[in-house]
RNA sequence: GCGGGCAUAGUGUAGUCUGGUUAUCACAUAGGCUUGCCAAGCCUAUAACCCGGGUUCAAAUCCCGGUGCCCGCACCA
């Protein structure tokens, strides 16, 4: 499906729409609607039990959006988010000052104050790329956080956070002592970041208010986390940086064991393998729609040493895009805040020995893989509009619908109250044919349909058989209510990893 | 941010060039009759010209500004 039609589909459904739509919008802000709000609660616990439910030293925490002006300082956020620009007076274009100032200065701009950078360009006589003027405009910062007045007095500065990492980070001396001072150590965070984009487009895909799920493992880098086991025979879809450069486009399919041959550690390549089988396991992206795109030393963040963007192949947006990635950070998160900070956050060894701990960071963008779960499994079949979920991510799990609603109404309310109270998310329905309730439940991914009917009732008010209608397949049986609950249970539980903890 | 295009019920649209009657149609939604296992039929109802200003006897239609969306470029430590 094209992206107009994929998003008039959710917000006419209430999956999600623009937020303060009667004003007109707000760009980069969207609302979850209930079925949206229902999804996305169910990826961020699907992906809680799939990473962090992988060690028993892994912990979730959920920290403050707000942070003081002396973290992103710290972190690098302040400078590094910060892209000085320079304006052409005479067409109006904007450009990165890197991008003006490249000839003549290709080690690029950074530590340099706007002045410094106006110097150069004047010193140097340098035109604007687009129309050839020298009419250029003093360069002004344009640091895409958001920072908010704070304290009573308004007279310091805090930040929303640019990325949940950062609370990891600042959290990890507190961790340390709550975890019993062991590594590896897994912190994780499911929450909002906020980044003032210049172009929000796209939907969930650049948005200036956006849920992450990140998790932070940190460990002794003389002892790495991850062993491959079982998985080394395991095919990862790359497309690794020589492949790039000799400009080939395409996917390789190479198992795990040739990607630590070539250089990649184990640790790393464990957890790849742990993100493939995430996305492919328990969001249900076919394998063939993924790849790990490896980011070159020029692509990649400096702090960076390894870096796979997990993309995923999106109709919708014509081509691969960006849902998630595992960062090898190395011990600088942990050595700029210590530095920042005046505290010491190296850890002793069992030998008294102290390390920083090293960071590998899973990212995962929970909006955009809402989107994806849209693109890869909601499509047309002929006449009818199919929400492929996974039925454990279904936002209503088991649609209940009496056949002919005077007759069999009280039947199929009390079995969508008995579901309701057993934790299944059950939505009771008597509007209109019953082909019509079948179709809305598709397009809502509904994963089953119950139909109470006349022969439910021969054996009592509330204790016959029903038609248990499969959403995929259309195909029907028949099953006693009492047992409805039980036998949808296990399609309704949350994939959990079966790869040993990374210890 | 730059350039181009676009904006009409919940969704998709006709009408805009060439200003003029009660703003078209389909689906969806709600109610009724009927039917009863895959979007059946009939009747009825709800529901729209993005916001602000201007021109005009008269603006969905023309002009200006804003906002939002789409495409390309740029951006995405």
């Amino acid at each position: 499906m094209k992206s107009d039609e994929l998003y008039a589909l959710l917000r006419r459904r209430g999956v999600l729409w623009p937020s303060a739509e009667i004003y007109g919008g707000a760009q980069g802000l969207y609302d979850y609607g209930p079925l949206g709000a229902a999804l996305k609660r169910r990826v961020e616990d699907a992906w809680t039990a799939w990473f962090v439910g992988r060690s028993p030293d892994y912990y979730r925490i959920e920290p403050a959006e707000l942070v003081p002006e002396a973290v992103v300082r710290a972190s690098g956020h302040l400078e590094n988010f910060t892209d000085p620009e320079i304006s052409c007076e005479a067409c109006h274009a904007v450009f990165r000052a890197e991008t003006v100032v490249e000839k003549v200065r290709p080690e690029g701009v950074d530590g340099l104050a706007p002045n410094q950078i106006e110097e150069v360009v004047r010193a140097n006589h340098l035109k604007c790329p687009n129309c050839g003027s020298t009419a250029l405009a003093v360069p002004r910062a344009f640091n895409l956080m958001f920072d908010v007045p704070f304290g009573v007095q308004r007279s310091e500065r805090a930040y929303l956070l640019p990325e949940t990492a950062q609370a990891s980070y600042l959290a990890f001396a507190r961790m340390w002592e709550v975890g019993r001072k062991a590594l590896p150590l897994g912190i994780a965070v499911v929450g909002r970041a906020y980044r003032n984009e210049i172009a929000p487009r796209q939907v969930l895909f650049r948005m200036r208010s956006f849920t992450q799920a990140e998790l932070q493992i940190f460990f002794d880098p003389a002892d790495p986390p991850g062993r491959l086991g079982a998985y080394a025979e395991e095919k990862v879809p790359v497309l690794r940086v020589d492949r790039r450069e000799k400009g080939e486009g395409s996917t390789a399919f190479v198992p795990a064991r040739e990607l630590v041959a070539s250089g990649l550690p184990e640790f790393y390549v464990d957890h790849l393998v742990h993100l493939l089988r995430f996305l492919r396991e328990v969001l249900g992206f076919p394998t063939e729609r993924i790849r790990f795109f490896e980011k070159s030393d020029k692509e990649r963040a400096f702090y960076n040493r390894i870096q796979f963007d997990a993309e995923v192949h999106l109709e919708s947006l014509g081509g691969y895009k960006e849902v998630g990635a595992v960062h090898y950070r190395g011990d600088y998160d942990l050595r700029r805040h210590g530095d920042g900070s005046g505290k010491d956050l190296s850890v002793a060894r069992p030998s008294g020995e102290r390390v920083v701990p090293h960071v590998l960071e899973l990212t995962f963008g929970v909006d955009r893989n809402l989107w994806a779960l849209a693109d890869v499994h909601l499509a047309h079949e002929g006449e009818r509009t199919v929400w492929k979920l996974p039925p454990y991510l279904a936002p209503v799990q088991a649609g209940v619908f009496p056949l002919i609603p005077k007759e069999q109404r009280p039947f199929a309310e009390r079995l969508t109250a008995d579901l309701l109270a057993v934790g299944v998310a059950a939505a009771y329905d008597e509007a209109s044919s019953i082909g019509k309730r079948y179709a809305r439940m598709d397009e809502a991914g509904t994963p089953f349909c119950v139909t109470v009917d006349g022969p439910s009732l021969a054996d009592g008010p509330d204790r016959g058989t029903v038609t248990l209608r499969q959403r995929d397949s259309k195909a029907q049986e028949r099953v006693p209510a009492a047992e409805l609950a039980a036998r949808l249970a296990p399609s309704l539980r949350f994939p959990r990893p079966t790869m040993p903890p990374p210890l």
